[in-house]
DNA sequence: TCCCAGGCTCTCT
DNA sequence: AGAGAGCATGGG
């Protein structure tokens, strides 16, 4: 872990000395699927917060960042104060030292193949609710519909904030039915989303809890909901846990392990493993 | 048209 | 426990 450093000036929240960082790389990694390109950065909720984010890059190196970079957090519907910073900057993951991380993981030399395709992602540490919602919705289908589908229940019941709709919360999509999330077009999920949404109301499902455990009873726990299984588990435990050994197995890490890492996941990922998929996910979703 | 998608449940061996 | 069908929908 390493400080987040920031400023705030006005409605934005400035924030330097964090390493290689990729907006596009990051956001459309197939991680969030809840923040669209807007101008020159992307505009999405944080913390229940609309942001406009943004990187000014020095340009030193090439496709990233350099080290005098400024990503700004423009919030376009609320004041920052330092309780928020903080909480945008884990959000965005600028607490965790990818430069040292990286260094590690390239040690391996296919893994350093997979992190120069695209050195500047993050994982997020996203909010674990909507993780949890959306990556039921991930199952057995494709981005550019998961983020449909999700857009459309944000529309029909999240807060309007602007122009533009928050995720809902457990408690906006308590009274939604089977049948609705079916003439939603969510399909054979109905009955997963209304089971995930029922067991975090009644405390089920506790996100305290969650991340309380340890890795392997975190995944078991979460598999309690019908229609998460390991790999739905493991997104919400890497993507709003901070579970980095998580290693979710979709079919492209499947074909991109079989061809790049027969003998399993290589050993400099230790420790690490789920962050390390992200780049072989990217990677194998862009080359294979 | 056909195949497939950040899978899981259920059933049959 | 391991394999395989079925699942809803629509993008490519």
């Amino acid at each position: 872990m390493q400080k987040i450093h920031y400023t705030i000036q006005d409605n934005k929240i400035l924030y330097k000395n964090f390493g290689d960082y990729h907006l596009a790389q990051t956001f459309l990694c197939g991680q969030a699927f809840r923040f669209d390109e807007y101008r020159d950065g992307f505009k999405g909720f944080i913390e229940k917060q609309l942001c406009y984010i943004t990187l000014d890059s020095d340009s030193t190196v090439e496709g990233c960042c350099g080290e005098n970079a400024v990503l700004t957090v423009e919030l376009l519907h609320t004041q920052p104060n330092d309780e928020l910073a903080v909480k945008i900057g884990q959000f965005l993951s600028l607490d965790t030292d990818y430069t040292a991380l990286k260094a590690q993981f390239s040690k391996n030399e296919t893994l350093a193949k997979a992190i120069a395709f695209a050195p500047g992602i993050r994982v997020l540490n996203q909010d674990f609710f909507e993780t949890l919602i959306t990556f039921i919705i991930s199952q057995n289908n494709n981005i550019p519909r998961i983020k449909q589908l999700c857009d459309r229940i944000s529309e029909k019941y999240g807060t309007k904030v602007g122009d533009t709709f928050a995720f809902p919360t457990a408690q906006q999509m308590k009274d939604i039915t089977q049948q609705d999330y079916r003439d939603m077009k969510f399909g054979f999920r109905a009955a997963y989303l209304a089971d995930a949404v029922a067991k975090v109301l009644d405390g089920t499902i506790d996100e305290a809890t969650v991340k309380s455990l340890s890795y392997e009873e975190a995944q078991k726990y979460l598999m309690q909901i019908k229609g998460v299984g390991p790999k739905v588990a493991d997104c919400v435990l890497l993507f709003s846990c901070r579970q980095y050994r998580s290693f979710p197995k979709d079919v492209w890490i499947k074909k991109a392990m079989a061809q790049l890492f027969p003998d399993g996941i290589p050993q400099e990922a230790m420790g690490y493993e789920g962050i390390a998929q992200q780049y072989i996910f990217h990677w194998a979703r862009h080359t294979l």
